[in-house]
DNA sequence: TAGATTGTTAATCGATTAACAATC
DNA sequence: TAGATTGTTAATCGATTAACAATC
């Protein structure tokens, strides 16, 4: 049973490496879109992307979608099917605790983004900063933290509190219903079963990069995962 | 051949994962120097870590530390050896492009750790930012990238540039002969052979966070890589 | 010593790559 | 059609885990 052409199953469970993946794909898509292309083959994604032909193939065939042996992928519908996986179905809502400079940085940073995300609320101990609206998020006192998520049912949160607080932080968010947490706290959060951890962790990053930049070879480039 | 106790080879290349986990020990012992702990056993350092007590073993393995049966790691041996596969000889020193939001917050982040790297210079577009100092850091115009990056033989550089300015000015930190890149901006980099970049992709892990957080039985936490 | 832990190899696991029939 | 590309399986590769003799 090989050299089947329809392939229909919707797939299961995706790994984090292909979502990534994913993602780098639509951003690069969306750049194809711009300039006025219609078709692109999996050699043309990949060099873009990164990746190898191959990945782009399993990982397009991941997401359900079929392309033609002779035009490629038509990327219109080839980014419907990704964002099908990607986006929620009425968007998503996320938290932001702790505006300290890098909070205020990341705010910026996702708020100015076009996507199906939306920053619903922030939260910070600061009482100079509780109530003040920074790019139309609206800063909440941490005692309000469980109620707002709650009420807004919001599912993922941004961490960016002192490494000391971060804990402490996940485990109120995790109690109010958060199942997904991208922690730029340098600290390693403990979370129940099926509560999804992104870490972030910059210091850790620029040592990595200080390390190779020694190197006479350095390893081929790290996929970001 | 097995079984043998002592090991001498000092191990030549090291995957960027386990540079990775080596920064993260190196933090949790750290923490339990300052506890007052002497010594650490691998399964107590992997539960910290958030690793297995086997990757633990392994990794101190290719630093070349030995442990004892009996007492476990001593903690400020280990963190000597580890520092001498981190850090360099006389400490390296970083650039970085782009005094946006994010790379302030970047520098206010890097700029305040204890650590043996040194944010030397800081370069931006921007003539209102030209010449101003940030947290001890110059801020120097664009111009002058070359020749501070040479005089000041700065081998690492963080990008904290929009996406479209990203490439331009990866060559030019590389032709200034910068080895490692620890790179914000939502772009892939061309770098040639030997050139290292660390992706850091915001966009991509909150988008990755919000898929999980969907689903009912997430993967388990992605280690940072 | 007895026993828990280490260094180190072998087995396992997952992801990537190579290969190729089916296709337009 | 001829030929380049796709979907999909098999082979390869690397990293993680399991296992165990050597050790204090």
């Amino acid at each position: 049973m090989r050299g089947r052409m329809r392939q229909v199953e919707p797939m299961g469970l995706i790994s984090p490496k292909v979502i990534g993946r994913l993602s780098l794909y639509r951003r690069v898509l969306h750049e194809l879109v711009a300039g006025g292309q219609s078709h692109v083959f999996s050699h043309e994604l990949a060099r873009l992307a990164g990746v190898t032909a191959a990945q782009v193939r399993r990982d397009v065939m991941a997401v359900g979608y079929s392309g033609s042996p002779v035009r490629g992928y038509e990327i219109a519908s080839l980014i419907e099917s990704i964002a099908a996986m990607l986006d929620a179905g009425q968007g998503d809502s996320v938290a932001l605790v702790g505006l300290g400079n890098l909070g205020r940085a990341v705010l910026d940073y996702l708020g100015g983004r076009r996507s199906k995300m939306r920053l619903a609320a922030a939260f910070d101990v600061d009482p100079a900063k509780v109530n003040r609206v920074v790019h139309s998020v609206r800063c909440y006192p941490m005692e309000e933290l469980a109620s707002v998520v709650e009420s807004q049912a919001i599912a993922s949160a941004v961490v960016t509190v002192p490494a000391s607080a971060a804990q402490e932080v996940s485990d109120r968010l995790v109690s109010a219903g958060v199942r997904g947490i991208l922690n730029f706290a340098p600290a390693r959060l403990r979370v129940p079963e099926g509560v999804f951890v992104e870490d972030v962790d910059m210091a850790m990053a620029l040592e990595k990069v200080a390390y190779f930049s020694r190197q006479v070879t350095s390893p081929e480039r790290a996929m970001r995962t």
